[in-house]
DNA sequence: GAGCAACCGTAATGATGGTTACGGATTTGC
DNA sequence: GCAAATCCGTAACCATCATTACGGTTGCTC
């Protein structure tokens, strides 16, 4: 099979596997599903993924990749740190309240071996909060920061940021934030961070 | 049977699921693990508990009613609401954090009804965040908050006392916070929404 | 074009678990 | 004390599902 058509082919697996895993939870998801609602055999879904677990194991790979992704695009958008991170905050609270991040969630939190939840943690969190931090320290080059270490700067971001919205979104259902909820969330985190700066 | 005599069965029942939820999560809790290490039987659990779903249900409203009832006690403790926000922010954010209200939280995450989750919300921070603000407002009156209105400083002081720990309790599986990180979270939470207050 | 690998669709295997049922023992209420 | 209700221990029922297997089809490589 050509590296292209199996890279459809996953994309497509993939995609069934999340709007069943959004629907009916990790354990509501059986493979017969993925493969019925993908196309694709049983056989192939095991070839590929290993197991049922294997599986969701990608899907969080791929999430975090494209999470860190779209992170560090939006921080190197521009000269101004400042501007980077009022930008990047929204992203990075559109992506962690997404469906999807939220549907890998859940099956985190449902996965009694604690496998994707070890997989969202260090391929999520331990890997975006050094890319916001750095950019905090190109901030604080500028003297904005005063005392304040551009880590310390990057966790209250974060905090004010997303505060306890995943476990709400997780737990409680309620609705993704829109865009300009996010916008504004990221703007009122980066002000506050200043404000406890000066 | 004897009130007394039910009350303390059902609390060996309720011990019996909370131990097998934190071990196996929830869909690796099976009724017939509670009532064998209960020492109860199969007939009882769905006669005073409806089905699974129910007998989990009545974990988290027993949950949520110990979690206010003793944030009430920690809140009402003094003639100080400073003092008091303090004290009560510490216990809030260890019950949020404890191995039963995380194991609680699994469970609404792997189930597919989002009935545990709902009640978890209604019941829980539904029901917290106004016995802090009312908390505030008292603070208020002494005029510390200037013109931060008292439902905003709550809602500070929850996103910077409890910020993403839940969610990283219940997917990253990160450690409990001990007693003084407790403490030591309320007291800077109190400290920053004070400054952001003048 | 031939041979082999991969994939599809389907069935089978073996295990699991929510829920109900039941005989016997115990408890409760009058 | 007795009848009824409740509880225990156990089995049964029925459905579900992860995983493997298999015959046939398709795709790939030489």
């Amino acid at each position: 099979m050509k590296e292209q058509a199996r890279a459809r082919r996953q994309e497509q697996i993939e995609a069934a596997a999340y709007d069943l895993l959004e629907k009916k939870g990790y354990d509501g998801t059986t493979m017969a599903a993925v493969a019925r609602q993908a196309g694709a055999s049983m056989e192939t879904l095991y070839r590929w993924y290993g197991d049922k677990q294997g599986l969701f194991r990608a899907l969080v790979t791929l999430n975090t990749q494209e999470v860190r992704a779209r992170l560090d695009t939006a921080l190197s958008g521009g000269a101004d740190p400042e501007a980077a991170l009022r930008v990047g905050g929204a992203e990075l609270l559109a992506m962690l309240t997404g469906a999807r991040a939220v549907a890998l969630n859940r099956a985190a939190a449902a996965d009694p071996s604690g496998e994707l939840g070890r997989a969202i943690a260090e391929e999520g969190r331990d890997l975006v909060l050094p890319l916001i931090a750095e950019t905090f320290a190109a901030l604080a080059a500028t003297g904005v920061l005063g005392a304040m270490p551009p880590a310390r700067a990057a966790e209250l971001f974060i905090t004010l940021l997303v505060a306890d919205l995943q476990i709400r979104r997780v737990v409680a259902r309620i609705p993704a934030p829109d865009p300009d909820t996010c916008r504004a969330r990221s703007e009122a985190a980066m002000d506050l961070v200043l404000r406890l700066s000066a």
